[in-house]
DNA sequence: TCTTATCTACGAAATAAATCGTAAATAAAA
DNA sequence: TTTTATTTACGATTTATTTCGTAGATAAGA
């Protein structure tokens, strides 16, 4: 049902910085994505067009600089991704994945007793 | 530290059927993977030699049918891919990465229970 | 106004990944 | 033994993705 829009590796990034940036210019994007890969200007450029095209950013074209923004939100990307691994590495079962993360990523205290607390509501004990 | 060595979306659909069928050889896997994708033989068998390359599967060369097993375990896979999406999509939280498992995917009350369980080894309350 | 800087559009080159065809070797079948 | 089938090796093509250069438009500064 879901027409399968997947980024790829590099839009991704760019939409890891959309998310926390809201709307912002290529420029911006360009400035912060600089900070950790090297690319040019018309680089991010070009991805961010090709991302607009996809309908994984909308932009605003009334000025001469186009102010972009984030349509794939991060939750999307989240349930997508889960899948993903989901069906590739885990066959489906939550549980492995769950009992995984926790395991191999130490989890703090706090983030325990978040879960904890989420599971209370399946059922009491 | 690890370096690295990271299947593409090819190669981890041969592992995927590796860590099913054991040792097993082209022919065998292209028929697996002939169920679900059209692709030709020897593209099965060019996948195959460069993982054999990456070190992702090692072959047993002694007849002339060489047999494959998968050396890139789905553990490895599994804690890989969990890492990648923790810091693309979930800001390398944990906990919103278990509980956006758990409330968009579904899980059996066995597999809450199993999660409980779990759970239980951290601290008692 | 004239020059300089910044921006978009766009095509094309560079790189990566997937697919395939063909040749040579080996084994199996006739 | 001779033919046929299967397998590996390997290069080449195709497709997807990333990267960049250049041109034209717009705006800002001198």
């Amino acid at each position: 049902m879901n027409m399968e829009i997947k980024p790829t590796e590099s839009e991704l990034e760019i939409l890891q910085l959309l998310w926390k940036m809201g709307k912002a210019t290529v420029r911006e994007v360009h400035e912060e994505l600089a900070k950790t890969k090297a690319a040019g200007y018309t680089t991010t450029l070009k991805l961010m067009q090709i991302m607009d095209e996809k309908g994984l950013v909308e932009r605003d074209t009334t000025s001469k600089t186009h102010i972009y923004q984030a349509v794939y939100t991060q939750e999307k990307a989240q349930v997508s991704a889960l899948d993903r691994i989901l069906s590739t590495v885990f066959e489906g079962s939550t549980s492995e994945l769950v009992i995984q993360a926790l395991g191999h990523h130490k989890a703090s205290k706090d983030e325990i007793d978040a879960i904890k607390k989420y599971l209370e509501q399946f059922g009491g004990k």
